[in-house]
DNA sequence: AGAAAGATGAAAAAATCTTCTCAGTTTGGT
DNA sequence: ACCAAACTGAGAAGATTTTTTCATCTTTCT
């Protein structure tokens, strides 16, 4: 991760500019409107180095596609969209998840997840 | 799903007597104490037919793998031990889940993830 | 501009997880 | 007890997703 290069500077891009967490396929697509012919392969070894670098951190989200946002966004939750699968970022988080640990367990983080229509699919 | 063999009757049982989430894999670890020499292809060809018969939901968690529970119980949500990886059952729902959903959106449902260490990892 | 190290794309290989195949076993009905 | 249908275990086969390999480009430094 040392060079710059147009395929990284793209993808980078690509986070700096969608507000929502993305899979490697989402950005292969999305980096290829920049960086026509890009590769899988190179998408997997960027996302690596910013994940790395701490540019991207992963998102906690049921559903086997994993996905990346950029790291530094203030506390906040995900929506599903069941239709296009897209994910979104939603501002807040409820009041009083903490209070349902029990007894003896210890809570590190948390994770608010919506499922339903997005406003485009709904 | 037709007849009552031991090994049906073992991925049953394990369901009724174990309050959590199973995978599959533990599925077949928790059986086999009953039925030695159970095999995987039994457990996903059982665990299909639980579902399809509705004995069984699967659960929405992060985490690439699948887990099953008994269906109708009420409403809760989650805790995955970061330690050991099983997943326990939380009583409750925070309040002000739904006032999340942006406008245009339509919530079908949610789910609340808490990481941490579980009583015995802690 | 030239050279060396680093990066890329395509395809092969790996790593997983789930389903399928099939010979042998078990179940349920008679 | 007998039989046909259903089920099982083991391994092969599939389906996916991620990593590796390698010949060929690019970037960066001099």
């Amino acid at each position: 991760m040392e060079r710059r290069t147009k395929q990284r500077q793209a993808i980078r891009s690509v986070f700096l500019e969608t507000q929502r967490p993305l899979s490697p396929q989402e950005v292969l697509e999305l980096a290829r409107a920049r960086v026509p012919g890009l590769g899988l392969a190179t998408v997997y070894r960027t996302l690596k180095g910013l994940l790395e670098e701490g540019f991207l951190v992963p998102v906690e989200l049921p559903g086997g596609t994993p996905r990346y946002e950029r790291s530094g966004e203030a506390h906040h939750h995900h929506f599903l969209c069941r239709v296009c699968g897209k994910v979104y970022e939603l501002q807040g988080c409820p009041q009083g998840v903490e209070a349902l640990v029990p007894p003896g367990f210890l809570a590190e983080g948390h994770e608010v997840t919506l499922y339903g229509r997005c406003s485009a699919c709904a």
